[in-house]
This record gives structure tokens, sequence and C-alpha cells, in this order.
DNA sequence: TTGAGTAATACTCACTTCGAGAAGAAGTTA
DNA sequence: TAACTTCTTCTCGAAGTGAGTATTACTCAA
């Protein structure tokens, strides 16, 4: 496409044939030690009664303001929710090859989010179930976002080795065991407590003490453990690296 | 917005604002050591004679395939070229905020590509200039192009570091000094010949040897160098750490 | 109240990786 | 032939890692 055709086309938008942007969000949160991911019912076709990904067109604003938007509106909370503002959003993909959606070509662009606790999500303003779903149990998506929810699981993974995000699923206030079992959870893998404890607090700007300790101890026993809340960090250096990658790089 | 009100807007597409897709590259090579990114002249408004990213409108095809015919079509090269197909591209990320473009709302979902060394490029059918630029000397692009660009720079220096990726820079046979250039260009610093030897040949499928050497010694002395190929790595493990994060970290 | 079990935290130890430097060999140009 | 450059291989101490052990403080249930 050359410059002029570009810039006259432009002004002539029926040159090109009707795009749809939508933005569609993997949100992603722990729940009872399991990863889970936000996933709506389809209540009309293509795809009626199958699980998609939350997501919607984009109006009138940026495309972060428009994923934030979808995911309130999803999950139930308002806008100024406290809950809400703490979720980390980051852009994931663009999706958009033609027969993706049947009805018109649609450009997807994926949003991935790391939620803390959230109370269950309570359906919009229509009859859409909206649940949270264990990522294991996730089977045969809508439309491709099979493999936009494994794309953005692969991130998720590669995120928390590299920066300190895995602290966006905790609360303002979190033990190292808790912070391990996000890593666990995200990872699927068991992590060396003794290991993890030393490597967590040995990166700079990670987490921080707030001199405190929970109530009591874990819910089968152990001692009490001390509180962190997040350190000034953006990147971990050094980096938490997932074990038993070998095998996998080649 | 709700599942159903999807469902019907898309059937009706002028229910919503037309949206224009295009796609821009941000493609690197090295040329005499140093970064360079391939820029075009506009030659219209807006932003008339301000360089730009070189990009154009997606028509029927896949995101990726647009931004291979876009790359072909500014660097001159024929489809079919070999040169062409060994450049490597990958999605960076979309840029669709409303008023990045001053005429309609575009979505521009931008490509980063690794070059090997390519001729100068002959400009398309039109007027237009494209000249490849050090990045070094690159300043004030069009429309939000100096963001894409950074954070395409960005990304390229990121990825080098865990993927074997700095090999799409180099031809099918190269030497580790070689390399190194391609590590020293893309993240602007000097490396330790030695210590880059060391770790280059003990990632497991990085580089495998040719058996091969040069036919001679560099331009300004020394030795004969090994030839090597590219591995069948696809990630780098242990990875290739920049120097000198520490403070840039927090 | 006590005992078994669990988890937080802090060690050790062998191994790997890293940065910095040095050195030898093989090539270049002047 | 001399001066210089680069490839390649070492060495050495510092730092980081996985696996395992030990101590201590808590839980629940008998």
């Amino acid at each position: 496409m050359r410059a002029e055709s570009t810039f006259l086309a432009a002004y002539d938008p029926t040159a090109f044939p009707p795009v749809a942007v939508t933005v569609d969000i993997v949100v992603l949160t722990i729940r009872d030690g399991a990863l889970h991911v936000l996933l709506i019912e389809r209540a009309e076709h293509p795809y009626r009664g199958r699980l998609a990904l939350p997501g919607g067109f984009v109006q009138d604003e940026t495309l972060a303001e428009a994923a934030r938007r979808e995911l309130a509106e999803e999950t139930g909370l308002r806008p100024g929710e406290a809950a809400l503002a703490r979720v980390h959003l980051e852009q994931l993909r663009t999706y958009g090859d033609p027969g993706r959606d049947p009805r018109m070509r649609v450009m997807s662009v994926a949003y991935l989010g790391f939620a803390p606790s959230l109370p269950d999500p309570r359906a919009g303003g229509d009859a859409a179930t909206v649940a949270w779903v264990p990522v294991d149990d996730v089977l045969e998506l809508a439309f491709d976002h099979d493999i936009v929810l494994a794309d953005g699981l692969e991130r998720a993974r590669a995120k928390l080795e590299y920066t300190p995000l895995g602290r966006a699923f905790l609360g303002p206030e979190f033990t190292i065991g808790e912070l391990r079992a996000v890593y666990a959870a995200v990872w699927g893998e068991q992590l060396h407590p003794g290991n993890f404890h030393r490597k967590v607090l040995s990166v700079p700007g990670f987490v921080e003490s707030t001199g405190g300790t929970t109530s009591r101890g874990g819910e089968r026993g152990g001692p009490r453990a001390r509180l962190y809340r997040a350190g000034d960090a953006t990147l971990l250096h050094p980096a938490l690296l997932r074990p038993t990658r070998e095998e996998q790089v080649r």
C-alpha cells in the first residue's frame, strides 16, 4: 500500500471492507490454590452455549480503557471499586485473521489480566453466565479463544519469571508462602519452600517487610508467617526461573 | 457490551464508527556495525515530509501476511526472494487509541522484523523515499511511531537475551565474532569477547559448527574464524543476559 | 494436656554460571 | 619485519542454584 493511496483511502472508509474491533480478556486469578480464568457462556450464535473469553466492541476510548470497562462489566464490579483498580491488565496480542469470526472480519485485541481474589461474578445486565473456571478444565472455547487462552497462559508463566507481577494475585499484604502458592498455581509445579524463600528475599525490591505477622498459623499447623508488601522493583534481577525447562527448549 | 448486542451489532457494521486497520513494521538490520531501522518519508499530509515506519492497510489476508507483503513492497524485494523469507517477523503490539491518526480511528498492528543485510531499498511504485536509518539518529517520527519504535527496540533487546533470534541478522553461516557484533549493535554495548564465546558455545542448540573457517582474517588482522550455522534451539537456556541492568530495574 | 503433623525460616554443600582478566596463536597492514 | 588486531582458550573468585537438613512455632485431635 503506497502513501498516496493510504491517504486517499483513509478519507473514504468504504474503500475497504468493514472491520470490527473488539477486546477480549484473559483474566486469571487464584482460587483454592488453582489457576482460574473468567469465562462467559455465549447466549447467541455463533458458538451458542459454548464458553468464551469475555470481551466486546471498542467504543470511543483507548484499548486499555475498553479492556478495563469490559472487565468491570463482566465481573460486576463497580468502575470505582478498589479491587478492580488492583487488577493488572496488559495487552497480550491481536488476533485478526480472516475467518476467525464467521460473521465478518473482527480484529480482537486480547488483554491479559492478573486479579486478586474477587467475589463470584454477577452476570451483567443480560442473562449471560459468567464464572471463574479452573484453567485445567477449559475445553473447546468459542472462536479461536483456545489459542488466545494458551498464549495468555504462556505469557503469564513467563511474566512471573522476570517481573514481580505474581504479587498482583494477592492482597496488599501477603506471606512468602502465599506468593509461593501463586507461582505453584501458575506454573503448575511445586516449588522448594526454602529456596523460594531465599530467592524472593534476595531480589531487591520484590517484597518488603511490613514488620507484622499473620495472626495465626496455617490451617493445618505451622508457625505464624511474616507479612510483606510489594517492593518497588519492576523487573526481577536475578529472575526466578521455572524449573525443568531443559527439555522444552528445543 | 453484552452478548446479544454484540451479536446484533456485528450484523450491522454501521452501528459503530468506521475503523481502519493497518500494519506498521519496525524492521531492524545491522549495517556497518550499527543498528538501522527501515523508514519512509511521508509524501502527503498529515505529517508530510516526516519520517515514518513503513506500513499500510490490511487487505483480505492474515495480519502476518500483510506485514510480509508490506515489507516486500517497501524493500523492493520480490515476494519469492530468499532474503525476504529469511526475515524474522513477529507481532509487536497494537496501537489504537483515539486521536493517534487525525483523519479517523486507525488500529495499527505493529510487527517487529529482524533482517539480514539487504540491498538498499528501491522505493515502491510511488515516489516515497525509503531508507535504512541508524536508530540512534531517529528523531520525531510521524504519528506515534516514536513509541512504536521504542517498544520494538526494547522487545528486540529482550528477545536477544532469551531467544536465538540474533542469528536472523546474519547469513546462513557466520562467526562468533559476527554474532557478537549483532549483540553489541542491538544492546549498544561492547561485550567481553571471551565470555561471549564461551556462553554461545555452551548454550545447547544455539549454534553448530560447519567445520569450516573464514577464508581470511578480519579487516584489521586476527586469525581466521570458525564458521557456524543456526542450531535447533528456540529458546536460550541459560539466557545471555544484558550487562549492567541493576540500576535500570527499579 | 499432650502428641503428631505441618509449615516458616534458616542453614549447609556441591555444582553451575558469571565477570574480569590473561595468554597464546594466527592473521592483518604498514 | 614490526606493530597491531582478533580468535580462542584458560584461570580465578564471586554469585546463584537445587537438594537436603534442622529448628522452631504453630495447628488439630486424641
